[in-house]
DNA sequence: AAACAATGTTGGAACGTTCCATCATTGTCT
DNA sequence: AGACAATGATGGAACGTTCCAACATTGTTT
């Protein structure tokens, strides 16, 4: 059998016609429905096995009109969070006998464009945008066509698309209550007042502060989501008078920044500085880091909002209302009460 | 328009009545063959802008008997190295009006089957496994349907597979040499004996200190690709007498725990210990840790793939041969020459 | 002028399923 | 006995494309 010769796929016809029955019960034994006595479901299932027959999806998709596709789009798959929520996705979409059809919006020459435009042409019945995207009319286009997920993105791209993320406020209240709880008063933060998450996750740091009244002990000082933001952020921070003695950095990349800061200022952390970061990536696992984090749930963001899909999926269903998961924090060698 | 009513997606046929012309000029304009006068392909196109119309890609894979679909296994999402390698292979086959359709291998209950079932039922055109996949009679038998590549991995499962990667042996000597070139004699390995990767890196290491002479000061700790299993051999490499001024570790992860380790005994890096690691994971970057390591151009050899898999499809070809990439080193501060 | 090639255009037949209306058989209730 | 429901099986029509053979028109060569 060279691969000029490569013999013909089996079709349903070919089933029904070894099992000597009509290409229907072959279709209804398959898909388990309806009424099928006992020996032609045996025949049946005993061609299958013997042909090696393989439905064809294009044609089943063709003929139920619809797809059972699911469209992911990805702003970035560098990012572990995204990572981890693709794969909650992906385990429970499977489970419902689902599939994926994943795309990375950045790799795509055209912003995105031409993705989208493939993704409905597969005629995806819901898509899944992973991670703040840039708004773009292709965008909300494929928003109104198709229930419409935002996952990890603090907003989504226009109406009709449900938001399914981390409650960032309460992840950073958790951090800076952990902080005051272990004495500090002076707690700084460092921050990437360009991003949504950035905002959110300044605005539980001052809620925070000023509940346990150290209003006047709030200051932010701007950087990104980059060890190198995080490090000029903290040197501005360690270098002049009234240092802080905790540091909450608003994700794992600037708290590596604030951490070589303080080893340059010679600073021993946590004796000297406290840091706390926000996102539990590997980093902060790292023996060498051991960095007190927030930790985001992103595997059960992933399954939630792959469970409010199948739901919105159900004929006759509405929108369902953004969801906001709680996170939780992971205490590390990075933070421990300031020395008197 | 409510949900229950939403308007049913035009067809073909829709726009070549609006257009007044054929269901087959439409086709014919669509995909830009064949002849068609200027006055009726205007007329398409304008009718296609007007109707929003979107062809249905299960239609044409059905009518085609083609998916233009490529399916792609990972066995780890998570692995820097592998999700560069897929956006390489991504924006090649992008190029080239290939569809990716990716899955997780472990994600998947039934260790992968169900997951390659899918997609060979969606009729891809050719498979591509990204890192090492466990033997399993589903995987050598898509294998021998599809071409199949295997990507980042050493060897594929079975016959009929090409494997395209980074010359693991090649970059270890590129890594040991560098050492030898600063001066050291007594340089160390540790490594992961239990893997693939560990052996052919660990040969290449070998292999370079014999050709510089230091045959004698050949040593191997085993552990593994953590930062845990490097760590704890670095601990017994560094605890006993006879110290290496070097190490040469078989992984990022691996060089960190060594990092570790050094740290933990009074050892100053690079000062008093040089360390390098392999493949350049944007851990090696950080300025923290600021570590020497061997670069695999993964995003090359993810494009390398996708080239030959387009060279593949075209008919009349037959099974290119394996390929192996040469690595790249990118010195940073854990290396040093070694002081008298 | 006839033959032929190049350019345009068409409708019908695939492609491989599911869906549906129909028919056949059997058993159960009035 | 007749009516009806449950069970079992069927072939034809859809689904929305592409492919192909056939036909029309025009221009060019013999």
């Amino acid at each position: 059998m060279t691969a000029l010769e490569r013999k013909r796929a089996a079709t349903i016809l070919d089933v029904a016609a070894a099992a000597g029955v009509s290409k229907s019960v072959v279709s209804l034994v398959l898909r388990g429905t309806g009424y099928v006595s006992a020996a032609k479901r045996t025949a049946v299932e005993h061609a299958v096995l013997e042909l090696g027959y393989r439905p064809n999806a294009a044609a089943r998709a063709l003929g139920e009109s619809r797809s059972r596709t699911v469209g992911v789009v990805l702003n970035d798959m560098r990012n572990p969070w995204f990572v981890s929520a693709v794969e909650g996705l992906n385990s429970t979409l499977n489970e419902r006998g689902l599939q994926m059809l994943m795309g990375d919006f950045r790799l795509d020459s055209r912003s995105g464009e031409s993705l989208l435009k493939k993704l409905l042409e597969m005629n995806i019945e819901a898509l899944v945008l992973v991670g703040t995207m840039p708004e773009s009319p292709g965008l909300t286009a494929a928003a109104l066509q198709v229930p419409t997920i935002a996952l990890g993105a603090p907003t989504g791209p226009g109406a009709n698309v449900t938001v399914v993320t981390n409650d960032d406020d309460a992840g950073a209240r958790l951090a800076v209550a952990h902080l005051i709880a272990l004495g500090h008063r002076r707690i700084a933060h460092v921050g990437a007042p360009a991003t949504a998450v950035g905002v959110a996750r300044r605005r539980g740091y001052e809620a925070e502060m000023r509940a346990a009244g150290l209003a006047e002990f709030i200051r932010t000082v701007p950087g990104d989501l980059s060890e190198e933001g995080g490090h000029r952020a903290a040197l501005e921070l360690l270098s002049g008078g009234d240092r802080p003695t905790a540091v909450f950095a608003v994700n794992d990349m600037a708290a590596l920044g604030v951490l070589s800061a303080a080893e340059e200022c010679g600073l021993a952390v946590p004796a000297d500085l406290s840091v706390a970061g926000y996102d539990n990536t590997p980093l902060a696992r790292l023996r060498r880091i051991s960095l007190t984090s927030v930790d985001t749930a992103s595997f059960a963001a992933g399954q939630r909002a792959a469970e409010l899909l199948i739901a919105r999926l159900e004929p006759g269903s509405t929108m369902p209302p953004d969801e906001l998961l709680v996170p939780t924090l992971e205490v590390r060698g990075s933070t421990a009460a300031p020395h008197a």
